[in-house]
DNA sequence: TGTTGCAGTGCATCTAGTTGCATAGGTAGC
DNA sequence: GCTACCTATGCAACTAGATGCACTGCAACA
């Protein structure tokens, strides 16, 4: 389990409420570590009860009151520890591996929609992402420390989204009756 | 969930017993989806309740007595039904990329270690594929049905491993003090 | 002779994560 | 004036999956 660990390196990046930490799940961190809001308050709570965090009550007037966490030096020693720790290879699951496998006796047309589907999101994502890497990271060259992890990170995403849009192209033009005209 | 469907995949390919979904599970369709004997015996069962899947007990001696199960009619439609319906994309969670953003105070020896590690693991499984791909797949040209949709999956896997392999060299490459010498 | 490994099935327990629901005031658009 | 969304927190119920354990009986190896 690692949704500690990355609630942990995104408040050490900057301090935040549970919502703050839950829109950063949506985008930023969020592209290699997903989270609903009720995981991460509840998560959030273990990880008070554990001193890993510390919290502080803001009243706020025409909005509801905040808690705003931070890590704690025990925080920061269980983050160091959980790095150093060697971790299992991530586990590939893919919906649309297994779909393509079940899909070898007919419903072509269904998983091609599908593999079509799927390139589309792949494809705003991987914009989404260059768009990101322009507008933050102009210069990459001179990244150092904390800012130069992210960049190379963000990297990582950018490599994958456009490895996974290669093999949906090559799949759609191996299955495609379409695109197959004329090579055989 | 898809567990199930992976399940009816691979069976539709080869009937067999639990125990060797599970080594299946190994390899092969475990390339792209895992799972534990555990699991595998539970879904399993509850396939069997909702009718996807029929067994027949085959008494050996010497060894013991197995459930060889196969796909029933029903089975198949849940499998084309699954097919067609629009999945989400996969979520990708990177406890190497977590680690590689937390590690920008200190901890880079830690985190290029791990990041050495995988790289290996990644390495080796990158050579099973290919020599997967070589032993089963020698002519990919002339593939069709279920073994150029098998060929076309073990490829996602193979290019996931060396965009893998290449994000973990540039990492290394940009982080290391060693291999930044006489680049500043 | 003892240990390890393979073939085979399964239960019991725990945890991470998902889904659905609740509450509440402010703001912005139609 | 109504609807819808944003900020902000959280509980309750459920599911998928992981982990640990249990039993049998053969074969191979040291």
């Amino acid at each position: 389990m690692a949704l500690e660990h990355a609630i942990l390196v995104s408040l050490a990046e900057r301090a935040g409420t549970g919502y703050d930490l839950a829109r950063r799940f949506d985008n930023s961190i969020g592209y290699f570590w997903s989270a609903t809001h009720q995981q991460v308050y509840k998560v959030l709570a273990r990880m008070q009860a554990d001193g890993w965090v510390s919290v502080t009550l803001v009243e706020q007037d025409g909005r509801p009151d905040k808690k705003v966490y931070e890590v704690t030096a025990a925080g920061r020693d269980a983050l160091a520890g959980w790095i150093a720790e060697p971790a299992a290879p991530e586990v590939t699951r893919s919906d649309l591996a297994v779909k393509l496998r079940g899909a070898a006796d007919g419903h072509l047309d269904a998983v091609l929609a599908e593999v079509r589907r799927h390139r589309g999101l792949h494809a705003q994502r991987l914009d989404v992402y260059l768009a990101s890497e322009k507008r933050e990271f102009p210069d990459p060259a001179r990244l150092q420390g904390r800012r130069l992890h992210q960049w190379l990170v963000l990297r990582g995403g950018i490599g994958l989204e456009q490895t996974a849009i290669t093999w949906f192209d090559d799949v759609i033009s191996a299955l495609d009756p379409k695109s197959r005209k004329g090579t055989t």
